[in-house]
DNA sequence: GTTCTTCATGAGGTCTGTTCATGTACATCG
DNA sequence: CGATGTACATGAACAGACCTCATGAAGAAC
């Protein structure tokens, strides 16, 4: 028994012309055609779906068991034809972003909350998980953005350039490092550093300062969440560089301390990467301009 | 944008096989050709379904949009084929009732009881609306059976016969009738009769009795439901006319004398008509031997 | 009875979907 | 590094499904 379709049009078609000749019409077609079509379904089924006694042909039993499978099914049909025309238009799509800087939701969600709103119909989503790398997961379609500042393009992949930022030092006001203008390599050789639990060459303050300096901090631990962070700062338990952007909260805060890393002031670059096709894509074009500007007004008001 | 299940059906097997020569084989057909079909639905949905970098073909963004669909809409379709090989193995079917006899409630609900859990997927209903003529519904297939006592059966349309009954007559102990051994038509000249609300001829006591005598009554008054028609004689304000199965708690109780209408004891045969090709259905044979059999129970039972 | 409407049927043409044969791209392995 | 294997794409050719056209049959309306 092959349904299909076309099967459940006509019969919708015929329920609502009532009779053969005027859904033919409807479908665009003779009325022949729709004749055949419904003797080789009535084959298929087995059994007649149709009552040819009263002279505008109606539905039997059975055909109105077809009839309600075809109310459920062909809207659906509908629908997702609607959502494919959305998705051609531009209206609709999805985005689906891998970060790999746990600091990065600061301005993440502020950024996507505008978003949302310009695109309801966008289908967002953020993978912190992470168990995969984020770059592979981008060519198999598994994200759509990964926000990374590691900028290593494979092919088919286009590294956005997002904003500049400076990962910056906080301690507590208490802490002996607080009375230095800037922040050396070998200042953090007492120290406890307290880092997000990822592995080091994700993390700036290694991969710019300490790893180049062959400097090791007396000690490191690591939280999850950025608040928890700036908390075991604040009880100088530790000393942390986190990009400035999550500084505005501490910056205005006496128990804390905030200092460049020097003596050159270091400058780093948030990229987002998306699929080359991707890019000119209008919905996603909006997201990177917000991107770009939106976590700027963030670090202003740090 | 025609979508077919063929293209449903592909996206699911693509799925589930993991990629696209796999899915070929489950679905019994060449890679070619659903290299080809895939092709051409893309073509449909004007975007990319799959992407061909990682080699096992996967699901896109669009594509698993598709696969959503999918995977709501074949279970349906799979369900009704399945209806449908029921319906033709006739385990499954439908049963919709028309009555234009009210009393019949009485029999009949034991009756579909029974025949509910014998034949639990049979879709069973009663109409009692009767706003319609109920042999051209059976025509229309608006129902399948019609109980009736008229037998004027027009082609394709069988009366099957289930049991005799004796209209009877019923009054309160108190009524002058009580005293007779037999009713006749003129004792219905000082009388109430309390009848269901429906034309006379639905009504044996008319066209059994009073219409031939052309004999009126006192007075006539309606009510919807037997209960209340013997509460109403109950209480002395009327007499009724009613099948001898409804009688079966009345026929205890004191208050109440039952009466043959003589003086030849009127019998009528209750039918129950059906399409023609109906009949040799198991489930509806099996329902016409309980409506032959319950019945007859209830009436020795009164 | 005539006419109109509605559906059925058969023949023939078109076009879609399939297969077959082959090509391309990429990964694996000796 | 070429050989081999795997996975998908492509083009040509064929088959069959589906449609149209023309016509027939059977009710319904007048």
């Amino acid at each position: 028994m092959y349904i299909e379709l076309r099967h459940l049009r006509t019969i919708r078609a015929i329920q609502q012309a009532g009779g053969l000749a005027r859904a033919a019409e409807m479908l665009n077609m003779t009325q022949s055609a729709l004749s055949h079509q419904v003797k080789g379904l009535e084959d298929q089924a087995g059994m007649e779906l149709f009552v040819r006694r009263s002279k505008p042909m109606r539905l039997s039993a059975a055909g109105h068991r077809m009839l309600r499978a075809a109310e459920r099914i062909l809207p659906e049909i509908d629908a997702m034809e609607e959502e494919f025309r959305a998705l051609r238009a531009g209206r609709t799509g999805r985005l689906h972003i891998a970060i790999e800087c746990h600091a990065c939701f600061d301005w993440l969600f502020p950024v996507l909350e505008l978003f949302r709103h310009a695109w309801p119909e966008i289908d967002v989503d953020i993978k912190a998980g992470l168990a995969f790398e984020a770059l592979p997961a981008l060519n198999r379609e598994d994200v759509d953005l990964v926000i990374s500042s590691d900028r290593e393009p494979p092919p088919g992949i286009v590294f956005n350039p997002l904003f500049d930022y400076h990962p910056t030092f906080v301690a507590s006001a208490q802490n002996s490092l607080a009375e230095k203008a800037f922040i050396m390599a070998e200042d953090f050789k007492d120290q406890v550093l307290i880092t997000y639990p990822v592995s080091r060459d994700k993390l700036d303050i290694f991969t710019e300062i300490l790893t180049p300096a062959k400097v090791e901090p007396r000690a490191q631990r690591t939280a999850e969440l950025t608040a928890v962070i700036l908390m075991l700062v604040g009880s100088n338990r530790g000393v942390a560089v986190l990009p400035d952007w999550v500084m505005r909260e501490v910056k205005t805060n006496a128990d804390y301390v905030t200092r460049p890393l020097g003596p050159d002031t270091v400058t780093k670059r948030m990229y987002a990467a998306t699929r080359a096709e991707d890019v000119a894509k209008p919905y996603m074009a909006h997201f990177l301009r917000l991107a770009r500007s939106e976590p700027v007004k963030l670090q202003r008001g740090a």
